[in-house]
DNA sequence: TAAACTAGTTTGCAGTATAAACTAGTTTAC
DNA sequence: GTAAACTAGTTTATACTGCAAACTAGTTTA
């Protein structure tokens, strides 16, 4: 009867977590962001936001490019293919789930 | 710019994890339910369920009430108004939240 | 009266989010 | 020239969390 109600609980939690949420959705609205972008943006500190990354880099879901820019590191953030499609999977499942009972 | 986005992250997280979301969005459908009915429609385990239900008593969104039916324990589960308000509220960041970039 | 069942709670463990402390290098001040 | 302050992050420590297995306390069945 609730089968429907209980696919909240198959949510991907990487990206359910509010933090990574915000991460992935500033990502997703830009090309590629750099580290510090993402911090200003997020409003996360630095070690906060840098373990967060290293979840969603293992999971595939955002790719990291380490450069510099002149003599200082320059970390590059860009969602990849599978992040792309976790977050509209995740959205799609969340508003699933909003309108079984909002009306 | 992202402030709006930034909100995700003060969302409620006694409601945002998804066990206690689908707990409390069962509950918000009915006038009360008991135990072995809230195990059957969310599919958890009882260590688990029970354990969430405590969080969600202290946190005073649920209302637990031990009776007897008979001669076997019967906990009755109700959610109160603070718990009602906590739901809503959730409801309405999250859909903001999604708003957001859905468009 | 022993075994199986009911209705839960407690415990142990593995995983998590977070900020503080740290690393490695660069620029500025004196 | 070197000490102090800054940049751009990473690692570590801590406190919290979700979860199922093990347990509790009582009841019914054999």
């Amino acid at each position: 009867m609730s089968d429907d109600l209980r696919r909240v609980t198959e949510l991907d939690r990487l990206i359910h977590e509010p933090a990574r949420l915000l991460i992935v959705t500033i990502l997703s609205t830009v090309e590629s962001a750099d580290f510090l972008f993402l911090q200003r943006e997020s409003g996360l500190t630095k070690g906060n936001l840098s373990a967060h990354l290293s979840k969603l880099e293992d999971a595939g879901y955002v790719k990291i490019q380490k450069t510099f820019k002149g003599k200082l590191p320059l970390t590059v953030c860009k969602l990849t293919a599978a992040g792309t499609e976790a977050v509209a999977q995740y959205r799609q499942q969340m508003q699933s789930f909003m309108n079984l009972t909002t009306k």
